[in-house]
DNA sequence: TTGAAAGCGCTAACAG
DNA sequence: CTGTTAGCGCTTTCAA
């Protein structure tokens, strides 16, 4: 079928071992075979076969991203940080979705270290459900978690100040005098979430503000679970007037509940979000929210792996990496209005 | 290092051959012995090596996506759903980012030909470099082409009816009362651009109304490569009245570079774009489109490829699926205000 | 420097 | 039904 090593030899007249050395570019070879090799492998168009490759070196030259859901601007805005990092390094990237859901993820864990992946960035979907993870870990696969950890596993990982962030936050709807102040966001299984609403919790504790078990919201993943359960929260009369959204589907969802009900923001609630969007600029009112940063969040765990996959061999403590959230005030957020 | 068929057939107590029949799942084993390496598969927690099957197999059940960007939510949206179809059928994804270069293109779809992926799903960055495309091609890999055509390689491809769309979204401005309406686009190496433009071009022609070079502009594929176009085009006094914008980030630089420059839409200028996104009924004004089925258009792609693997030795003749969009006006959209 | 040969982990004939 | 054996295409000793 395909043209190997073995074709380029005769095509040559080198023996299969010294074609192989030029072609993978190692070891001793003289000038002129050098030569005749790269023009025979030229002339035939031939492409090395990595799977073979990688069963003799055991590497593949490919990691494994999963997340869950790539359609989210977060997780592709990482995406995209991350694979141009270990692109520069020759490394391809394999993507797997997991909707949140730790089975699926299992799933994906399990193919890629089928795979042979030299590493793994993930964004575990649950902080209780691993043993897929400790696998990966065990096979020798790097692994580093993003925007979330597992407390249990000894991992690199790259998070945000996640509580610190939503305290600022809900503290800027206590500032601006808001009392009965809603949180949404998904699965609390999931850790940066956790983080952000013991956030959320400690500013209110702080101002003295009683926490309503009522006024903390969990819902599914994606824009529709947001705008149904923003839906519902709106819907009735004693809102709150102020609602903090843990992340930007769970914020799209409520904007587009709010604009449905004819609800006006920020005179009739305020809203604001986690995780900083282009438009949030462009939309009436303007989005207040806590920006992550992105870049540095991704580039910082392709280097992680990057290390830890060069020192394969070597112990390496773990190694956890916070990065700093930025609190943006636009218009979304205003004291609460004369009801 | 890892452990293999033999280890768990030494463990089990059967032959190597045995071992890989249960756990390949093929030929004839008795029950009896099924179990027991069933059993003993799972207490060692063994895992196939998927690199070694694929060697003797031909198949590595993963396929290629090669895009212009990830962090387009286009392409992210295309991402999604070809994955999830892809997926059900037992497909890894492996993703390549080509900034809309023919050279990092080529680069990514060699390195997916070297890995041996069973098929690619590409949108072309040129319709006129695609010698790797021919090279995958050649070597047995499925190729079918998304968003976009390669006229001279009989390839799969799904599309949407970009002239039509256009002509439909530039035809709604003429009919609004506009004369003088650009058009910018990213590079026109993209063929869903060059047609774009084609029916922008069509309505401009059908309507008796001049076609200006000086109205037509192309820039990279950035959003801000959109902005910095627009603000070049918005700050000449007679800029356009209303203006075409061929996809979803040349939109959102135009708003930004339209809300820096403190320009009124749609009262000092219509804007209507290519490719629906979630917010756009969220910013004020909300923005007029040419919606895209990018639910239909991923699993379309998916289908063909699945098609096109399955039936790998037989000859098929290529196959190109034309999908609809659907003009949707909102406010965005207007006659053009007094000067 | 070069070539011969072993072997990565697996599937797939081929005998038994 | 089960075991033996020959590769898949490549890298890597080991001798020459």
């Amino acid at each position: 079928m395909s043209l190997t090593i073995k074709d380029v030899a005769k095509e040559a007249g080198v023996s299969f071992a010294t074609a192989s050395r030029v072609l993978g570019n190692y070891g001793y070879v003289s000038q002129d075979k050098y030569q005749r090799v790269m023009e025979a492998a030229e002339k035939l168009g031939y492409r090395t076969h990595s799977l073979a490759k990688s069963m003799v070196t055991g590497t593949t030259k490919t990691i494994g991203l999963v997340v869950g859901d790539i359609e989210n601007p977060f997780f592709a805005g990482l995406a995209s940080w991350i694979n141009s990092t270990m692109s520069l390094e020759g490394y391809t990237m394999m993507v797997y979705t997991t909707d949140e859901n730790s089975d699926e993820e299992a799933r994906g864990v399990y193919t890629m270290i089928e795979k042979r992946v030299d590493g793994i960035i993930i964004a575990p979907a649950s902080t209780r459900t691993y043993n897929h993870i400790q696998a990966a870990k065990n096979a020798g696969i790097g692994v580093v978690t993003i925007d979330r950890q597992i407390p249990e596993l000894e991992l690199d990982a790259v998070v945000v100040n996640n509580s610190d962030g939503a305290f600022e936050a809900v503290n800027s709807l206590i500032q601006l005098g808001h009392q009965r102040i809603g949180f949404i966001s998904d699965s609390l299984d999931i850790s940066s979430n956790l983080e952000r609403l013991d956030g959320y919790k400690r500013a209110l504790e702080t101002a003295g503000i009683p926490i309503l078990d009522s006024l903390i919201e969990t819902t599914g993943f994606t824009i529709l679970d947001g705008y149904r359960k923003a839906v519902a929260s709106l819907r009735n009369k004693n809102h709150p007037t102020a609602i903090f959204a843990a992340n930007n589907f769970i914020m799209t969802g409520l904007l587009l509940s709010a604009r449905d009900m004819g609800i006006q923001i920020p005179s009739q609630i305020s809203v604001i979000g986690f995780d900083d969007m282009e438009w949030y600029k462009l939309s009436t009112p303007t989005i207040s929210v806590v920006a992550q940063p992105l870049k540095q969040i991704g580039q910082t765990a392709a280097r992680l792996l990057l290390k830890r996959m060069l020192n394969k061999d070597r112990i390496q403590r773990p190694e956890v990496v916070s990065c700093s959230t930025q609190l943006i005030l636009r218009e979304s957020t205003a004291p609460p209005g004369k009801q």
